[in-house]
DNA sequence: ATGCCCGGAACGTCCGGA
């Protein structure tokens, strides 16, 4: 079983990467982030003459993530509980192939320190306290995505730099650890210890794509029953050299299922 | 020190992104 992650920055712009891209990489399970419009909106008809069923949850302009799988699909949460009447569309949760899948798309949190960064802080405790209940459930799950976070400095061009950014500051970094402390396994990073340079974001500017200015805040965590199955993970960096191109490539995880 | 580049909304130019 392949699956993906991806922030398609998106999903009208990028209609033609993704459909591209769908046909070459051949993934059973995709998550996307940033889709920036509402559900009537995505282009499910494209999407479904690929094989794909399509479990969206949209938003005017902003945010916005989608399940794709080629196995029937059946919706858990539509959005992260814990929340109140949260309108953002950050979270979709769905059982298919086999698996419990959720398309997460965290808020950034700059500028930091502040509002937006106490606004992540708050959405993390509650993804922190929705994995807890998941972990227990002892079934395969898989949480990826967009997560914003870069976890350690070996995952940023520039530490220094970024060193009080909401993506790198410690409390990020820390409610992330929290969150794998769970028992999850973070599964590029669990399979490429030693790897520079594995990012999977550039920046639109200065040329980050070229310099390889890069970060690393696309992650898939693996439950321990879903980390037993785990065969390969790999950022596949071609949609991200190619016209028109996200600012995030899809990063890729093989399981054995 | 600041902006660089994008997409959306909308038709000015700003907001959000990371």
């Amino acid at each position: 079983m392949k699956l993906a992650t991806w922030n398609v920055n998106s999903i009208k712009a990028r209609l033609p990467n993704v459909l591209a891209w769908l046909g070459e990489a051949q993934p059973d399970i995709v998550l996307l982030q940033e889709l920036k419009t509402v559900e009537e909106n995505f282009p499910a008809i494209e999407i479904e003459e690929l094989g794909y069923n399509c479990a969206v949850v949209g938003q005017k302009s902003y945010n916005g993530v989608a399940i794709l799988s080629k196995h029937p699909m059946e919706i858990e949460h539509r959005v992260l509980p814990g929340g109140g009447d949260e309108e953002q569309a950050r979270y979709v949760e769905a059982f298919t192939g086999g698996l419990r899948v959720a398309s997460i798309y965290l808020p950034h949190g700059n500028p930091a320190p502040g509002e937006k960064l106490d606004y992540k802080l708050g959405w993390m405790d509650r993804l922190i306290a929705h994995a807890a209940g998941l972990i227990t459930l002892d079934e395969p799950v898989v949480l990826a995505g967009d997560y914003n976070i870069c976890p350690t400095d070996a995952d940023v061009y520039d530490p220094v730099g970024w060193a009080d950014d909401a993506l790198c500051r410690p409390e990020s970094r820390a409610k992330f650890r929290t969150l794998l402390w769970q028992g999850w396994t973070e599964a590029l990073r669990t399979l490429h210890p030693d790897q520079e340079h594995l990012y999977t974001f550039w920046d639109y500017q200065a040329g980050a794509w070229q310099r390889d200015n890069g970060l690393r805040i696309d992650h898939f965590l693996l439950s321990p029953q879903a980390a037993d199955l785990l065969k390969t993970c790999e950022v596949d960096k071609g949609p991200r050299g190619q016209e028109k191109a996200s600012d995030h490539t899809p990063v890729v995880c093989e399981l054995d299922i």
